[in-house]
DNA sequence: AACCAAATGGTAAAGATATGCAAGTAGCTT
DNA sequence: AAGCTACTTGCATATCTTTACCATTTGGTT
């Protein structure tokens, strides 16, 4: 929370409960809200916020570094409040988001490429799998998920027919 | 482009017009494009393909693991065709994805969790930085990006005059 | 050549984010 | 304590990306 007092401070942007409310909703949780998830938890507190204003907010936290938008390969972005340097693991099925905290992870080679031609800042490291319930869940969907296709493809020339949409 | 019709035989499915030219398109081009950007590469050749076909298209390509949905920050997925394990730069400002090839990022340790809770299927490194061109333009714009707040506010000298036009 | 499952196309909808302007507020200055 | 001013908020709207429905067409098989 000094962080946040001192971030403002320092640019002289000022202090107003829309902002204290949204950094005390995504300090309170770390499971990397959406945009949309921390405006319903703001509004629980200020119930005529605005859903832009959250948006608005959280872009503002990522320009002062308080917060990261963390890449996420769905539409919605994730916000996680930035402590120090770690990492994640996301479930390739439901979209969650796992902090991982490896000290032997923090300190990986950077590629070998030319400062000039490209400044890291950076790095974060992506782990993909699946959570345990939906390991569960894909085991179980898994026989309706593919309805055996048309098989039996016996592979007979493919003939790549190359022609324009016929009309 | 073996890939593609493998693919596609392995189970059954019908290898269209459509498919075969988005396949081409996005094969043609290291940029990871965005589908937007796939959908306009794509109609100079279908120009009655239906946005829709193409996403659904891309789709169906991650599911039959063509091409990669590559996470991103922003809103719009971008599509990688490259499937061996590589990582990327990120430019923060343009959002650019540069691919990075380094052998020693691909022997990460993996973080330490019971299996049976996360199963981890594989990982990617995400640098973040700026390239050449944005730390250019960043330079420059510096100037005029945060208007040095009010600090040094005394009252009458200073006034930008980067208001909006007064009424 | 005929058949069948799957793919396609078009419109509209849903969801997320950005923009422009009027009014309110935080924090400095007096 | 009161005033001033730039920043912020709220609201409505616009834009962008992705998805849903369903009649029609197409690809691949027999």
């Amino acid at each position: 929370m000094d962080r946040f007092f001192a971030a403002h401070r320092e640019r002289g942007l000022p202090v107003t409960t829309q902002r204290r409310a949204v950094f005390e909703a995504i300090l309170g949780r770390s499971d990397h809200p959406t945009a949309e998830q921390l405006y319903d938890a703001v509004r629980r507190q200020l119930p005529q916020i605005s859903r832009m204003t959250v948006h608005r907010i959280l872009g503002a936290f990522v320009s002062l570094g308080l917060v990261a938008r963390t890449p996420h390969p769905g539409s919605a972005a994730r916000f996680d409040p930035k402590l120090d340097q770690h990492h994640h693991l996301v479930c390739l099925d439901c979209g969650r988001i796992i902090d991982v905290e490896d000290p032997r992870l923090n300190r990986l080679p950077w590629p070998d490429i030319n400062p000039r031609e490209f400044q890291i800042e950076d790095y974060h490291v992506h782990f993909r799998g699946r959570c345990a319930g939906c390991r569960q869940s894909s085991k179980a969907a898994r026989v309706g998920q593919k309805p055996a296709a048309r098989l039996a493809l016996s592979s007979k020339s493919i003939k790549p027919g190359l022609k324009k949409a016929a009309p």
